[in-house]
DNA sequence: CCCTGTGAAATCCTTCACAGCC
DNA sequence: GGCTGTGAAGGATTTCACAGGG
């Protein structure tokens, strides 16, 4: 959904810059939390096989991914879990905090803010923005709402942070408009319209209706095909 | 992130069954969302480039989708908004509702339930289950809340169903081996662990600390390169 | 043996560019 | 002239299969 599918290099970084492709960045993730669970119940090795089963993923795509990252495996034994996940989360920039400012308060956000996948995964939380008079004030998960007229202020005091756009279509793209005027270049979008944003600006969209449908597709499919059967 | 990438034909169907591929089926929601936009204007009609800049795709990406889909623009001029609108919906299976059945209704669950983007889209939520006693009566958006253990019973009275896991991780599993038990074969989860299903169940996962941290890595890659080119 | 790392092949997807119709 | 529909080219991603180290 993000914008391109180039490969993803770091601009300006002399020589052999390892180009790691979009589709291998989309799956660290996946392979990240795979590790940190096996971790946690205190497994320190790992093969291709195990972690791809953990993650949904088949073991050569794994390895191939890995592969973009370096040589971090031992063969005949396979990766070091500790090992493993500290170089994902240094390819992934996951070693301090990233600030996160939220804009919009209803349900969605609400859930957002008190996500605990979000502490503790490289990401706090640290605004909270709606229009609506009657939410502000009101302590989400440790935050206190602010008014909407606090954005810019809030995208300044944190450099780099990441914006999520959890308010009604019809006035997404004006608070996307404020986010990227603030400075913000990463954004999250649940807004079921498509954001202009400039060429720079990443911006990732989760749309549950689209979800929806798409598996709607599938029921249809497998009906039209027992009909066809049955016919 | 659903299970396979093979091209999905209507099996059993004689002759030449179109094979859409996946990455179209998986575009096609966002051109019916902006055709519904524009015919809400008043649009009747309207040209590839046009409505691929309303989905945020190429023009000739969108052509190619919708030449899957049969021949239904008039060369010169461009696509009829209602025509196309109805050609997607059929090839979507949204002529009728379709049911839904939301598993955990906690923040995102009452998110989910509360967003009208499902009505009027092609769903239509039929049950609310939780296992939390105190959340067990509660009405929200119109549906009661019942205990998870009518799971069975609602799923029975709903065929071919939509299942969503907005459980915690830990009972992801256990929900959703119980929802394919009882008939489900489309799953949505929002879970972050990856589901074990048999290969006829489709799965679409929504996880937002993975959205968050594909975008961390571009922020850390913009670093990176600032640094390279001020060193 | 077991398991990683990786060229090469195969597949899937996108973009190009233009023939053909309005 | 404008615009769709589509082969063909070009990329990107996945899969194969195996060389090579432990």
């Amino acid at each position: 959904m993000a914008s391109s599918r180039r490969r993803i290099g770091v601009p300006g970084l002399r020589g052999s810059s390892r180009a790691v492709p979009a589709a291998t960045i989309a799956r660290l993730p996946l392979y990240l939390r795979a590790l940190v669970a096996l971790q946690d119940v205190g497994v320190q090795t790992v093969s291709s096989e195990q972690l791809a089963a953990e993650s949904a993923v088949t073991s050569a795509k794994l390895r191939k991914d890995l592969s973009y990252l370096g040589s971090y495996g031992r063969r005949g034994v396979g990766y070091s879990v500790v090992e493993l996940r500290s170089h994902i989360e240094d390819e992934m920039g996951l070693t301090r905090d990233l600030p996160v400012v939220i804009v919009g308060v209803g349900n969605l956000g609400h859930a957002l803010a008190g996500y605990g996948g979000l502490s503790g995964r490289g990401f706090r939380v640290v605004g909270l923005l709606d229009i609506d008079p009657r939410r502000i004030g009101e302590p989400v998960a440790d935050v206190v709402v602010r008014p909407l007229d606090d954005l810019e202020d809030v995208v300044a005091a944190h450099a780099g942070c990441i914006g999520v756009v959890a308010v009604p279509a019809a006035s997404a793209q004006q608070v996307s408009d404020r986010l990227v005027r603030a400075g913000v270049r990463s954004l999250l979008t649940f807004a079921p319209v498509a954001l202009a944003v400039p060429d720079e600006v990443q911006v990732r969209k989760v749309d549950l209706a689209v979800e929806l449908q798409i598996l709607a597709y599938h029921e249809q499919a497998r009906l039209a095909g027992a009909e066809a059967v049955a016919g």
